[in-house]
DNA sequence: CAGTGGATGCTCT
DNA sequence: GAGCATCCACTGT
């Protein structure tokens, strides 16, 4: 048995259009518990619903550094959500990782979580991250090494693809994907 | 199933 | 002080 090879960081030193779709299918791993990432959205830094968009801050400032680490940071005060640092550095674009369906440590995200159903552990931004225990703590980390692993996808998925959710600005453009018919989408495709 | 509103804290204006 | 890259409970069909 071979596992499938681990994302190193020159597969996220390209664009955030390029590296997005081919996340869906791989293997998103933290401290052993996750599962395989089943929905993303690509965020640029010319993307007026980027973080980044309007220059560097405290907050993002991990956006700015090298491709190949994580931006986590708190929604609405309450969530945190896990992008992965993407593109040259400097260009301050990232993919945001909004579900995935669990395979690895279920009975721990549940306990997390607090629910049994399977559909509903790790689907959405802030629900995984609550799943698989990542906090502002993670901020800053690198991706290809422990406490994170994200294998790459042993095989081609039917990519989805469709507009991003939860946004006021830029909401009309196509940059979220998604695996096609999961049954862990935080919210299905037209 | 669709729609609504509250929780909650931080960032930026 | 406004505005969130969200989630959950609750309402009404």
């Amino acid at each position: 048995m071979s596992n499938p090879p681990r994302l190193q960081r020159d597969f996220f030193a390209r664009s955030v259009h390029a590296v997005a779709p081919e996340l869906i299918g791989a293997r998103l791993l933290f401290r052993g518990v996750g599962g395989t990432i089943v929905e993303v959205e690509a965020y640029h830094h010319t993307d007026p619903a980027a973080h980044s968009f309007r220059g560097r801050t405290p907050r993002n400032a991990v956006m700015f550094g090298p491709p190949g680490f994580a931006y986590v940071y708190r929604s609405y005060g309450i969530h945190w959500c896990l992008n992965l640092v993407c593109e040259p550095q400097g260009s301050a674009s990232a993919v945001l990782l909004r579900a995935i369906e669990p395979t690895h440590g279920i009975a721990l995200m549940r306990r997390r979580r607090g629910i049994s159903d399977m559909r509903l552990l790790c689907s959405g931004p802030g629900r995984l991250c609550q799943a698989l225990g990542i906090t502002g703590t993670e901020n800053g980390l690198p991706l290809d090494r422990f406490p994170f692993a994200i294998e790459a996808a042993t095989a081609a998925p039917k990519i989805a693809v469709g507009t991003r959710i939860g946004l006021t600005r830029a909401a009309d453009v196509p940059w979220r994907y998604g695996l096609e018919d999961s049954r862990y989408l935080s919210r299905p495709f037209r």
